[in-house]
DNA sequence: ACATTATGCAATATATATCTTGCATACAGA
DNA sequence: TCTGTATGCAAGATATATATTGCATAATGT
C-alpha cells in the first residue's frame, strides 16, 4: 500500500527522493521502496525520515498502510 | 536505550513478554532486546506491538530513545 | 533533437532483524 | 526445598531490509 502521506510531506519540502535518502542515509531505491509500499522499514529509519521532514512517526506512519488495518 | 515506554504499557495489560510475543507474532526474545534497547525493530512489528497494547507509533516509539535526539 | 533530472523496476550482494536453542538468575507458591 | 514462571544473555541459523548496479520512461530546458 502506498505511502501517500510520505510522498507529500517530501514534496512539501521540495525534496527529491534522492534527496531525502541522502539527508537520512540510505539509498534511493530504498526511499522509493517505502513510498511504494511493499516495505517494511527498520524504525530507526522511519524515526529519521521524520526528523527529516518535521513531522511525526504517527503523522507518517500510523493508521494508513499497516496490514490488518480494517481487519 | 531502554524503552520504559512500552515495558510499562506491556504491564498495564497485564502481560508477559512471552504473551506480548505470541500475540504480535514474533518471539520472546525480540520482545525482550526492544525494551532492553539496543535493537531497532520493524516497523510493522512496531505497529503490531502498538495495536496490542492499545498504543500509537509515538506513544511507544517516539521521541524516547533514538539516536542523535538531542543532538 | 539532445541532455538532464526524477522516478520505477529488477537482479544480485551484503547487513542485520528475527528465530532457535540453551543456560542462568530471581521470585512466588506448594 | 522444590517447581514453575518471568526475564536476561548469548551463539549460530534463517529471513529480510538495504545496497549496488543497471536499464527504462516521462518531463523539462536548451
Amino acid at each position: 500500500m502506498k505511502n501517500i502521506k510520505l510522498k507529500v510531506a517530501r514534496v512539501q519540502k521540495d525534496l527529491t527522493q534522492e534527496e531525502l535518502a541522502d539527508i537520512v542515509g540510505v539509498t534511493r531505491q530504498t526511499i522509493g521502496m517505502i513510498e511504494a509500499g511493499n516495505y517494511n522499514p527498520t524504525l530507526n529509519l522511519c524515526i529519521e525520515i521524520c526528523k527529516a521532514l518535521d513531522k511525526t512517526l504517527n503523522d507518517l506512519f500510523w493508521e494508513q498502510d499497516y496490514p490488518g488495518k480494517n481487519a
